[in-house]
DNA sequence: AATTAGCACTCAACTTATGCGAGTGCCAAT
DNA sequence: ATTGGCACTCGCATAAGTTGAGTGCTAATT
């Protein structure tokens, strides 16, 4: 389906680059006499105009009617953004921006809210953080009280001062001083390891022998795997500056942009698209439609999955209009993910 | 400024009565032929003419150009819902949506974000309930943890299982055992009783001659000063359903209907407005920019406050656009925030 | 004195015509 | 292979004409 750098020559790579350059930059369908001005290559329009055609063919343009220019389909702005694109470094004052932005703050859950602010506002589009996943945290304190029925609310503090809180069900009524010494127990031993490292221990200590392990251990160990359960939360982000979104002429459509704030509303779809590039490390595109989903016509999606010790653990991202300044977003993208990595990581500090 | 009933002969009301029930139900300027036929007087269109002529001299109704008919102005609206409106008693499904919706969950602010999605679903526009305020909550326990410095982490949990937390800074540092015992003596007096009882308890309690109490329990109740401090939590709410207000035509205006949407996310004016209705029992209704904010302009906002206890403790309400059937969402939100108030109510439970 | 019929007038909205210009595709000449 | 030339297409803007809903005013009617 895709088209390859391969398959051209380098003067029609080089007239699709000016091409597509011009129209992100003017926003008008671009002919070939334009492109002929534009493009450093000595070449009348006619013989640009044959060029086109074969682009055209190819499906990297394509022309909105008769007597218009062309602008880039899909897979010519995929094209463009794999093999032609020159990124320009940041900015150092916006780089500047960022930094202060997310050093001035310790609290994670407000770093990814100032992050997702940062990237709106310097962006002028919409910008999109998921909440660090599990690994990352480390477990400081749990504390359980008893709700009515078998039902025990169980709240804990990760990292420095992230409360959490869950409601779990359990097999039997416990006491007050029950639940207490189940506390005391599990904050004594696993106080200071990561989420995922308490998981493992519980689900090993489950696994061993359940005869030396005395009762009252037991129930901890039970109502710390209830807590501690498959229920990673990957399940939400911080989006902001959608209204940004609004004065883009290609969101012009009534329905249009409502099916895209619906989908923004509803969360789910953008959750999968930001799972996605979870994956992969480094920059990622998703553009237009290419994502699958409808909603996202016209838009595209710059993501960058960031990491705290080597790790990936989230990923955030810059949502606009397909026709987007590719070559100052990616890096942008890439700087903040790098930097709010940085600011995530308690050991570092130094800019 | 504003127009009184008693400005007006029966006739006029009565035209005017009808002239803003089909301008709502039909969205066009109504002119006097239509209203000869719609209304039970028998008046050709000529006198209606001269009715119409007044009540625009009045203000209360203006016509977009010369060969339109006529439609309410913000006073027109105001006289409407507060003296001719004849209002309908709900549907029987709604109210059985509401009360199942509503009844089958029991954390408060899951209630709130339900109740929220509720009104959007069932009205078609954007729903919006503030959280409690503190006057409703108890305090159930509370916890101390101490941070880098002396600053320390306070959870508390209210109600059932509300889960707060606040950092806050204190005057030395606290070792862990400290910090415990403090919370050992906040939770053994003030549990149970509701936040304001609390800050109430610990002002008086501070000023008493400080030499009988013990320096473990001041430093205690200085702690519990600074967490229940003035940090009235009445900045938030949830708001649902704003994609809903895309479709209304009256907020065609790409910019009017960013300017809204900003105003949505920046919070702020909507705060102001929810509390001014916190003061009034009962429904109140802001038409168009009575408010005093431009965003709001073509929108209403019908609002409740509800209560629990007979005690106002928060508001709801729903927003869209001017022209909306205000003889069915006034009720709408009336027993809607009779609704919530009772389903926030832990003693009672039966229908 | 209130109501009504009649009439001239206004103005948005729609339709139709027309010209303009940007751009294309194709072909024959270079 | 590249280019100039040319006929053609089509969106867009402007102008002109038509329609119809609605008004305000005046004089006749009740």
């Amino acid at each position: 389906m895709s088209v390859n750098k391969r398959d051209l020559n380098d003067r029609s790579l080089q007239l699709l680059k000016t091409l597509v350059e011009r129209y992100i930059s003017e926003g008008q369908p671009v002919g070939s006499r334009i492109l002929s001005k534009d493009s450093d290559l000595k070449l009348s329009p006619a013989t640009i105009r044959n060029v086109m055609a074969d682009l055209e063919d190819l499906g990297l343009i394509h022309s909105p009617h008769t007597s218009a220019g062309r602008i880039p389909t899909v897979s010519g702005y995929r094209l463009f953004v794999d093999s032609l694109l020159t990124v320009k470094p940041l900015d150092s004052k916006e780089i500047n921006r960022l930094y202060q932005g997310l050093s001035e703050t310790e609290d994670t859950s407000h770093m990814i809210g100032v992050a997702s602010k940062l990237m709106a506002d310097l962006t002028r589009m919409a910008g999109v953080v998921t909440l660090p996943k599990r690994e990352l945290v480390c477990l400081r304190h749990i504390e359980f009280l008893p709700l009515s029925h078998n039902r025990v609310l169980v709240i804990f503090v990760t990292n420095e001062q992230e409360v959490h809180n869950k409601v779990i069900h359990t097999d039997k009524v416990f006491s007050v001083t029950e639940l207490q010494q189940s506390a005391n127990y599990l904050n004594s031993v696993y106080c200071g390891q990561s989420l995922v490292a308490v998981r493992a221990a519980i689900l090993k200590e489950l696994q061993d022998d359940q005869e030396r392990t005395n009762q009252a251990m037991l129930d901890a160990i039970k109502m710390a795997q209830l807590t501690f359960d498959a229920s990673q939360k990957t399940d939400d982000f911080v989006l902001t500056g959608e209204t940004n979104l609004m004065g883009f002429s290609e969101l012009a459509d009534r329905n249009h942009l409502k099916n895209l704030f619906e989908a923004f509303s509803q969360k789910q779809d953008v959750i999968h698209l930001l799972d996605q590039s979870m994956q992969a490390e480094g920059v990622q595109i998703f553009i237009g439609q290419e994502s699958g989903y409808q909603a996202f016509d016209q838009c595209s999606l710059v993501t960058s999955s960031y990491s705290v010790n080597d790790e990936v653990v989230g990923v955030l991202g810059v949502i606009g209009p397909t026709r987007m300044a590719y070559e100052k977003i990616i890096p942008f993208v890439d700087v903040t993910a790098k930097l709010l990595g940085a600011a995530l990581n308690p050991k570092t500090s130094a800019p």
